[in-house]
DNA sequence: TAGATTGTTAATCGATTAACAATC
DNA sequence: TAGATTGTTAATCGATTAACAATC
């Protein structure tokens, strides 16, 4: 398979086609050229077509493209055809809604194990899951075959926790603690930042409301 | 006050930015340069630069930046120099975790109304704060001067209670579901779409470690 | 003054858009 | 076959990086 490096623009993208092809799939459309699904999604046709040869000709010309065959290559090169296998690193609020959000298991990304470092909670059950201590962490994501580590703990443990997931041989951790994770390249990091994202909301609406219409 | 367009790649590296200001400043550095903050940041140091000047000129030839003064500076560009009113829509697992949140709260984001569609909650309080039915959305915004929704329903309500958001005039949408709004362009909108940032995180992993490192 | 480092212009790089030949 | 639309190359646009004169 030979691999050329694909830019995280055209990755980020692939999940808004993936959510429009659904959709149209849903509706029971069957195939769909880059020019309707670009008004749609307000992209230009061009780019639709750009992004997706990154990964193989799925279109035909004359036709374009069939939107369920389309929904299945795209779930393919997301990762989606696998089952991932996740933990979760701290039982807080935050880490229930993740937990109780019932889209990521219909997906293929299943909860397995949740962590936290109050005693108190050890042996409760969220979800039919049972927190554990931090101790067990090592030992339950190699026996567990976990894939991916949800980190939602203060900011001022996260660095030591990813440390550890390093050590652990965690593939990927997604990462809601306010802090940059300085991991080693071969694992990857996604990161919600929550505050960021507000403090970028404040500042486009104060500024268009200061400055008046562009 | 002269207006010229910001890219929102450089707005959304200010709250990074920000952060890391933050931290020096709490660890009492008084002064940084460019190239210091470069290495702690691992971006390059002609982007913090280039990136400042489109707000004015925070530094000084010979000496560098006041971390003190850099921090304020950037608080204001962000808007966080002023008190933000947010509402929550969608009492449930996620509006909660974001109620909890302090750190909102310390920036000047004040939560002063939830609402839900569910009658059972109206009247429970979360943090003191009162869970109201949607009929008395309009009034509400209007009479505690509300800058911010929280949407946090699901996608399915979500373009309908956006369209009413926008008939009472807010200003700014903070969008947790799992749908592109379409707004007028003076309400500004930031999606947060948690299962796009895991997909990426999945197509990410799912790729480096099929096809080894680069 | 000499050294350091900014602010800013110019060069480079990469991503997006346009155009069109290939082909269903 | 003619029409439609892709896949792909070329042109454009914008963002990042480099360089350096200005200046503290």
């Amino acid at each position: 398979m030979e691999y050329k490096e694909i830019s995280q623009a055209v990755i980020s993208r692939l999940p808004r086609y993936y959510r429009y092809l659904g959709e149209l799939k849903d509706e029971g459309v069957e195939r769909i050229s880059s020019q309707e699904l670009s008004k749609k999604m307000h992209v230009t046709a061009s780019q639709i077509r750009q992004d997706l040869n990154h990964f193989g000709g799925f279109g035909q010309q004359g036709y374009g493209y069939n939107v369920e065959y389309l929904y299945v290559e795209i779930a393919k090169i997301l990762g989606l055809d696998k089952e991932h296998h996740l933990i979760l690193i701290g039982a807080g609020n935050l880490g229930q809604a993740l937990l109780n959000y019932n889209n990521f298991e219909r997906r293929g990304f299943i909860f397995k194990g949740i962590f936290d470092h109050n005693p108190k909670l050890y042996g409760l059950k969220i979800r039919d899951i049972e927190i554990r201590p931090m101790e067990e962490l090592s030992s339950f994501i190699k026996k567990n075959d976990i894939d991916i580590a949800v980190l939602t703990i203060p900011k001022i443990s996260a660095v030591t926790v990813a440390e550890k997931l390093v050590e652990c041989n965690i593939k990927a951790i997604w990462n809601f603690a306010h802090i940059d994770l300085n991991v080693p390249e071969n694992v990857q990091v996604e990161n919600v930042h929550l505050s960021d994202s507000l403090m970028k909301l404040s500042y486009n609406s104060s500024r268009y409301h200061d400055i008046g219409k562009k």
